[in-house]
DNA sequence: TAGATTGTTAATCGATTAACAATC
DNA sequence: TAGATTGTTAATCGATTAACAATC
């Protein structure tokens, strides 16, 4: 058991994890809609999966439904918010006070997951002591001090790419657990370190290889 | 031929295809290295992926690399860009001027590879007028019209997660052909529109989710 | 030429889908 | 009870890795 009650759900392969979310997300909008129960068949119609999918998923991590009523779609919600850990508070900090990362200290859906931003970190004298939807920027020789000391697991990178793998040292040397890296280059980190890379850039270029083909023969 | 000189890659998987600006990523800083040649073999292990994959990927495309040599860095860099579509450019538009757009329209690294954001369209009349690094912040009701006129080829929508739909139908009808959402919700766009979703809550989710163990048996 | 490394086929591994007995 | 739908095993499909002949 890993804290409490919560089985380790080793082994569980990641490519299930990463639709956990999105599971999550479907759910949260039929509890929304005062929707009751519903059927594997039908949430998976929804979600433009196959039901086996579905119950595949589930099935890595318990039983969750009932035969021939399907799932209580409350205790389903609840259930993969446990499993994901959204039950527990995770103290946040960001680096980089830039454009992205104000816009990501603004954005209210992580509060609203229980992602608590406690502080952003800079290096420009000027933005030092500002608030930003009421989290201080501080000067980034704190860091390490105020990791220490606020119970920080995961850490969030919005400085340039020079800058990016020197701050990511920083972090893990500070004790943060996780790191989520939006500068476009993939930083390094120890193994233990939880980390993932946002490339933005990335996302549009899969983007244009897709346009190719559609603007090929059509008048622009 | 899509286009000239490009074949159309129809089904390589898309498994490959998201990896292609990883390659190029590589790629480039080799180049800026002025790195001349490298193997399957070293480039692999930079990237922690197998040299198979590698040549398994490459091998979709076309055969670029010269059997006891290797491959010339700056050609296979050239050419992955040119397979990923990069000496064309598109136009984009960006709907929604809150933070993360604002955020989007400042990020650097969209113009360098030939993303070009033509205009950005809000609702808010305080808004309309103002330019964010050189972009014209418009009213939302001239999008069809600017979209028509200025061969718009990628929408990006960072508006509220309720009014997003709304604004993914008034693209498609504008005759947007790709659509980047970042509101977290799924929207829903007929099959020929590309769509690309930008999830960032479930992103944090997952590190959520890996960071249970983690905790378990550590003081904190 | 000998050594290196590709392009590509075959083998393995893992993920998705299909099927169905169990059971609410 | 009869119908519906789960949990789970087996079959299929696709992606990754291994191996090696071709060849620079």
């Amino acid at each position: 058991m890993a804290r409490n009650g919560r089985p380790s759900y080793d082994h569980v392969p990641m490519v299930v994890i990463k639709r956990l979310p999105r599971y999550y997300r479907y759910l949260g909008e039929l509890v929304e809609k005062k929707v009751e129960r519903i059927s594997s068949q039908k949430l998976a119609r929804m979600m433009g999966i196959s039901a086996s999918q579905l119950r595949q998923d589930l099935n890595h991590f318990g039983e969750f439904g009932q035969q021939g009523y399907g799932y209580r779609v409350e205790d389903l919600y609840n259930e993969i918010g446990r499993i994901i850990g959204l039950e527990y508070q995770y103290n946040m900090i960001l680096v980089g006070a830039g454009n992205l990362g104000q816009a990501l200290a603004n954005y209210p859906n992580f509060a609203k997951r229980g992602f608590c931003l406690k502080a952003i970190f800079d290096i420009n004298p000027r933005l030092i002591g500002m608030k930003i939807n009421d989290v201080e920027i501080r000067d980034i020789d704190e860091l390490p001090d105020f990791v220490a000391k606020n119970n920080i697991s995961i850490g969030i990178i919005t400085v340039p790419k020079d800058a990016a793998q020197g701050v990511a040292e920083m972090l893990v040397d500070a004790g943060v657990k996780a790191i989520w890296n939006f500068a476009p280059i993939d930083i390094r980190v120890p193994d233990h370190i939880i980390l993932e890379n946002e490339h933005l850039a990335d996302r549009l270029m899969v983007l244009a290889f897709r346009l190719q083909d559609k603007l090929a023969y059509e008048p622009s």
